[in-house]
DNA sequence: TACCTCCTTACGGGAACCCGTAAAGGATCG
DNA sequence: CGATCCTTTACGGGTTCCCGTAAGGAGGTA
């Protein structure tokens, strides 16, 4: 089993019961940090010694507050700690239902194992641990019915670009202006409409309104 | 301190933890649920078998599974056990940042602590603790802030009925349609329109598209 | 009853949005 | 270089939405 162990997790109820889990795996020798940014620099620290850590378990979102942060959230640390040490092996603990961003690291095996948050978590950490341990890749299952269901559709730059503005409180007969400013092409009115129609016809909705809830509420923008 | 508590909160990782705060507390007779209908029939039992619990410490969210439960969410449940048993204490653990139904119950006197999940939600838990026990209330420090930002806008039934139906992707010419079957008044489009602008002005949007995301991340609709 | 107030409803002009069609621009390939 | 295909842009009409004004109705008071 994994030796050496760091957790990287905001909140100290998921924290504690991370530790308790592996301690009870057997795993005596782990980390708990609170911020990524601490998280980075311990890995480096124990690459430096010479003791450098098995596996990261780390969340995705980490919440903003006085002490101010590099690296702000999960995947920027895994990225960033990857850059110093890539044979580490990482498994993401998130409350999220899904993300376009984590299945994409996930398939280009940044991440070793998913486990989503939810009613049988701590047993899916086991597994997770279990199977990540024997160099294969794991996911909770009901991380991976969301998966299938991210690709309805699949939202380019463009499309949040849109969205976005939209939540904003932007006119779509302002944007054509904002998007060439940000040198985002193409930038007409009619590709505006001709692309939130398309978003709205392959997810069955009427109304920009149900688009703008739709992704804010997927945590796109 | 407390002598017999009761968890339901269906996040294994979260449960767990509650349980080792309270264990370290020198509270060892603890249950731990993970159905908010199973919560209330231990409640209920242990009314019946004349041991009573002190506490009950409650999500908020459940996720439905494949288990179908006739009380669904942490609110529903306290109404629920505040029937059997007016006098026991109540602290709520939400990962919510804010809802109107959630402060409502607190300034009611249903709700005796809540704390947010969030960075130091384990010490928060702690202080919720020694204060609801000493029968004061106790309340998460980022949680206050989010009961004042609150007070922005008092949003009526109409007011939700209009912004679920423009949610549900009805247009606002077919909305008077929709508000007389259900015999909801006033129903003409001037009077939607006009409420619309309301709120829209109140909270500092110019588009609907706003307006609903704002409701739907609150947990209004 | 007359009068006032508050809320609801009705209506109309103008702006924004929806939608289909057609032209312009770019990239590829023979 | 021209032909073809695809994307982007431009335009026009029809609809919905926005917003101000005015008429109708319910309730309270003299």
């Amino acid at each position: 089993m994994f030796k050496k162990v760091l957790i990287a997790e905001d909140h100290e109820i998921a924290n504690i019961s991370v530790q308790k889990t592996l301690h009870d795996l057997g795993i005596h020798n782990t980390k708990y940090v609170y911020y990524c940014d601490h998280a980075l620099t311990w890995i480096k620290n124990a690459i430096r010694d010479g003791e450098s850590y098995d596996l990261l378990i780390t969340d995705i979102e980490f919440e903003d507050d006085d002490s101010p942060q590099e690296i702000k959230d999960g995947l920027s640390l895994i990225k960033a700690v990857k850059m110093v040490q890539p044979d580490i092996k990482v498994i993401v603990l998130t409350a999220k239902d899904r993300s376009a961003l984590i299945n994409e690291m996930f398939r280009d095996n940044q991440i070793d194992g998913l486990v989503r948050k939810a009613r049988r978590d701590g047993q899916h950490l086991r597994e997770a641990l279990q199977t990540v341990y024997q160099h294969r890749t794991y996911q909770s299952p009901d991380s991976k019915k969301f998966i299938q269901e991210q690709n309805s559709h699949e939202f380019t730059q463009f499309d949040l670009h849109i969205v976005k503005l939209l939540y904003e409180g932007i006119s779509q007969k302002e944007m054509p202006e904002y998007l060439q400013q940000r040198d985002i092409r193409p930038s007409s009115l009619s590709s505006i409409e001709k692309r939130l129609n398309l978003m709205k016809d392959v997810l069955g909705f009427t109304k920009n309104e149900q688009l703008v809830a739709h992704c804010k509420e997927l945590g796109f923008i």
